[in-house]
DNA sequence: TCGGAACCTGAATGTTGACTCATGTTTCAA
DNA sequence: TTGAAACATGAGTCAACATTCAGGTTCCGA
């Protein structure tokens, strides 16, 4: 829940983190306090000061942590890209094949951004915050998700298509706008349906099913 | 290209917009500088100051025309769904079906957003900057859209699927992200064989074709 | 030719908020 | 016990605007 990834957010500290168990307590409780503020009011409407207040800290305190406001937005970006790609990893964990992870993949992207909604809103928004840490988010995301899709593809799970990257950024790209669509805007909406249904856009496409006992026209 | 539109945007005059053709060529020239200059540094980072002088005019002069600097980005973001939808309505009037329409919608956009780079990144930054402005984009642009899968599907055209609202969602985010990734990132890659890719991928969906001279499995 | 409507202007105002720094306080190894 | 490294602090600095305003200038009908 707080254990904010793996590799170590970058931190102003030239090498390495806080030394002591007191900096490390005061380090996470800027990094939770600042995804709070962010999500709740946006970067622009986020003072410094509602973040130390947050945490419970004084303001100076701030920068012994963070070279700046944008290092510290930068370094949540980064730690929620880890958490998307393990909550993926983790909801199709138990698929027969990719048709289904799909499926479940795209049922658990609502749901995480439904109860990360604060957290999800600082990704979107590093987009003109630091685009770097935005490129960075979905370009490691792609990477993964068309390994997936070459494996499913030679096993003969899925189709082979014309160009994988291309699949890849649609696929991210309906998930995302479902996510903000069902996981913030409407966000009481069943979402197994919803995946349920969008999936079954994503797996058999927008084109008529053949007839199976009527004659097609 | 000019035409901003066909309802007004929403300008300061309580009740009408510039009397003299002066007028109407100022506020013109503020809507094109607005739409330069946030387009290119962000809305934050841009200054009244900029954009008066972007538009040849004195700082003061910005307010005869505007309340504040949120009402010409909302003005802009109205002005870019009427132009978005304009675009799409056009490319795909020659489509025999619903099934071209969607490869020529995919290129179509893919397309306007490469030559409306920086006014579609108004359109985006509105998510935090003008979130009511931003909603009304892609509630307005849904509508449509479903309306045009509604009829396509009593047509024949396409399947019933199980929910327009999500199929339409998924379709928009899909064209949304590769207008990122192909229309602003990579901006050289022929948006033709793109949107052959993706309109395969959401004309066919993944599932493996059904073998026609091959036993399946 | 005149008066007022429409339009233009940029210096001045006031606020906001990121970041610095000089001065503590706490921790802990020796 | 001690001193220095690590950590904490918040008043003060400073630059950056958004918006206002009081005083022009231009246009046009009568």
């Amino acid at each position: 829940m707080s254990q904010h990834s793996g590799s170590d957010p970058e931190v102003a500290e030239e090498r390495s983190g806080p030394k002591t168990e007191r900096g490390r307590r005061t380090l996470r409780r800027l990094l939770d306090a600042a995804g709070e503020e962010f999500g709740a009011r946006g970067y622009h409407d986020t003072a410094i000061s509602n973040i130390t207040q947050g945490a419970g800290v004084g303001l100076g305190t701030f920068y012994v942590y963070f070279k700046s406001k944008e290092e510290v937005f930068r370094a949540l970006v980064a730690d929620m890209g880890a958490r998307t790609r393990h909550a993926m990893t983790e909801s199709t964990r138990g698929a027969h094949d990719r048709l289904e992870a799909e499926r479940l993949g795209i049922q658990a992207f609502i749901e995480f951004v439904r109860s990360h909604k604060a957290l999800y809103r600082v990704v979107m928004e590093a987009q003109f915050v630091a685009p770097e840490a935005y490129r960075d988010y979905y370009r490691t995301f792609a990477a993964a998700y068309r390994q997936q899709l070459a494996q499913a593809a030679s096993r003969g799970e899925i189709s082979e298509g014309q160009d994988d990257e291309v699949r890849v950024w649609a696929l991210m790209g309906a998930s995302s706008f479902l996510g903000i669509r069902y996981g913030i805007w409407d966000a009481d909406t069943d979402s197994a349906s919803v995946a349920e249904a969008a999936s079954d856009l994503m797996i058999n496409g927008l084109a008529p099913r053949a007839a199976k006992d009527k004659a097609p026209k």
